[in-house]
DNA sequence: TGTACATCAGTGAACGCGCGTTCACTGATGTAC
DNA sequence: TGTACATCAGTGAACGCGCGTTCACTGATGTAC
C-alpha cells in the first residue's frame, strides 16, 4: 500500500516523447487514405519508427487504437463544425441568425465528408456506440461533440420560434439522418462521380427539404 | 475460324451443378453476417466443398466476387422494394395512392437495412459506381433496380400533381439520402441501440420530412 | 453404335505476404538512501 | 553529491494464421469420325 490513493501517475519521460501519441497520429494519417481497415499495428509503429510490439505499452489491443482513431475523427469533424459556425457574419435578425447556424452546420458537415472521406468512414465505421456520442474525447475545442453542436442549433430554431417545441424531440437524428445518408453517397455511393455543380446543387436541395421538413 | 460467331457458349454441364452461382451464394451468406470483408474466396469455396482455386474458373479476381455479390444484394433490396409495393392496397385517389407507394419504398428500404445489415452495407459498399445504377443484375424480379423503383414513384407523383414539375430534376438523390442516412445510422451508427418504438418513431418523423420537404 | 480424341472444370500442393500477438530481454530513467 | 536499486518503455525474434494467387495435373464430359 502506497501513500497516495491517486492511482498510477503516467510516466512524465517516454523515451520516445509520445508514443500513443505518435500511434495516434499515425493512425488518422492510415485512416485518411484507407478508412479503418487500412489502420493497421504494424504499419503504424513502422512509421513511428519503433518495434511493433511496442505500441502494446500504450494500448491493450489494435481495437483500442482504432477506438481512438475513431474520436479523434470525430473530434476532427466538431473542430470543422466550429470553425464555420465561427466563420458566421453576424446578423441582427435572431431568426435568420439560427437559420443559418443550421445551414453552416450541414454544409461543414458535407464538406468534411469530402474533404477528408477517410475520417469520414471511421468517424462512423459503428466502432464508437451511442453511450459514447457525448464523450468528451469526440469534441471539438468548444468542448462539443459534432452531435451536441447540432442539438444546440436545433435549441435555438425552438428559441427564436421556428421549429415548434413540440417538434424538437427526437429532430436532430431527422436532421442528422438526412445530411450523414448524402454524405455516404457522394464519397462512397453512385454520386461519387458527379461534377461538383451538380453536388452542389444537390447540396443545397437537401439541406432546402431539411429546413422545410423538420418544421 | 469455326462457322458461329456468337464467342463461347457456356458449357452446358459442370460437374458441380453451377459453381460460379454456388460461390455467389456463398458469398452472399458470408456477406449476411460480417459484411464485404467477410466475403473471401477461401472460405466460400470451403463452404461449396471445392479448392480454393476452383473459384479462378468462374470469377478472374476476388473483386469479381465481391462485384457479383454487390449486385445480388442491390438485387435483393429491389425484391424487398417491389414486394412492398405489391402489398398496398390500391386505394380510388390516385394521389393518396402515389403518396402510398412512396411512404411503402422508403419502409420497405429501412427494414431491409435492418434486417439483412449486412446485405446492405454490401449493397452500398462502394463497389458499385453510378455507371451501374441501373445495370439489370441490380434489378428485382419486375427488373427494375431500386433507384430505378423511386424514381418511377417520384414520376408518380408529379404525374398526380403533389410534386411539381420543376421540383422533380434531382429529387431522387435528396429522399434517397435521406432515408439512406437514417438506415446507416441505425446499422452502423449510434442509433443502433434505441429500442424499437423510439426507432419506429425516428422513421415516422424523417418520412414524414422528406414528404413535407421535397414538395 | 463404338472408339479416339480434345476440351476444360476442378485438384493438390505450394508460394509469399502481412498481420496481431507473445516472450524473454535490455538499458535508460527516476528514486531512495 | 554519490551510489545502489527498481521501474518500465521500447527491443528482437518468433509464433501461428489465413489470405489471394499460380502451377502443373487429372479425369470426367462432349464431339468427330
Amino acid at each position: 500500500m502506497c501513500a497516495a490513493g491517486t492511482g498510477p501517475q503516467p510516466r512524465s519521460t517516454y523515451r520516445h516523447g509520445d508514443l500513443r501519441r505518435a500511434l495516434i497520429e499515425a493512425g488518422i494519417e492510415l485512416a485518411r487514405d484507407g478508412g479503418l481497415d487500412a489502420v493497421v499495428l504494424r504499419e503504424a509503429t513502422r512509421r513511428v519508427g519503433v518495434a511493433p510490439n511496442a505500441a502494446y505499452r500504450h494500448f491493450t489491443d489494435r481495437r483500442a487504437l482504432l477506438l481512438a482513431v475513431c474520436a479523434e475523427a470525430q473530434a476532427a469533424l466538431a473542430v470543422a463544425m466550429e470553425n464555420e459556425l465561427a466563420g458566421l457574419a453576424r446578423r441582427a435578425d435572431r431568426a435568420a441568425n439560427a437559420r443559418a447556424r443550421m445551414h453552416a452546420l450541414g454544409a461543414a458537415y458535407l464538406r468534411f465528408a469530402q474533404v477528408e472521406p477517410g475520417l469520414y468512414r471511421a468517424a462512423f465505421s459503428g466502432l464508437l456506440g451511442m453511450e459514447l456520442a457525448d464523450h468528451p474525447t469526440l469534441a471539438g475545442t468548444a468542448g462539443y461533440t459534432p452531435l451536441q453542436l447540432l442539438c444546440a442549433v436545433l435549441d435555438e430554431l425552438v428559441a427564436v420560434g421556428i421549429l415548434p417545441a413540440e417538434r424538437r424531440a427526437g429532430a436532430e437524428f431527422v436532421v442528422w439522418s438526412s445530411v450523414h445518408g448524402l454524405a455516404t453517397l457522394l464519397i462512397d455511393g453512385p454520386l461519387r462521380d458527379l461534377p461538383a455543380e451538380a453536388i452542389a446543387e444537390i447540396e443545397r436541395r437537401l439541406l432546402d427539404m431539411v429546413e422545410k421538413g423538420i418544421i
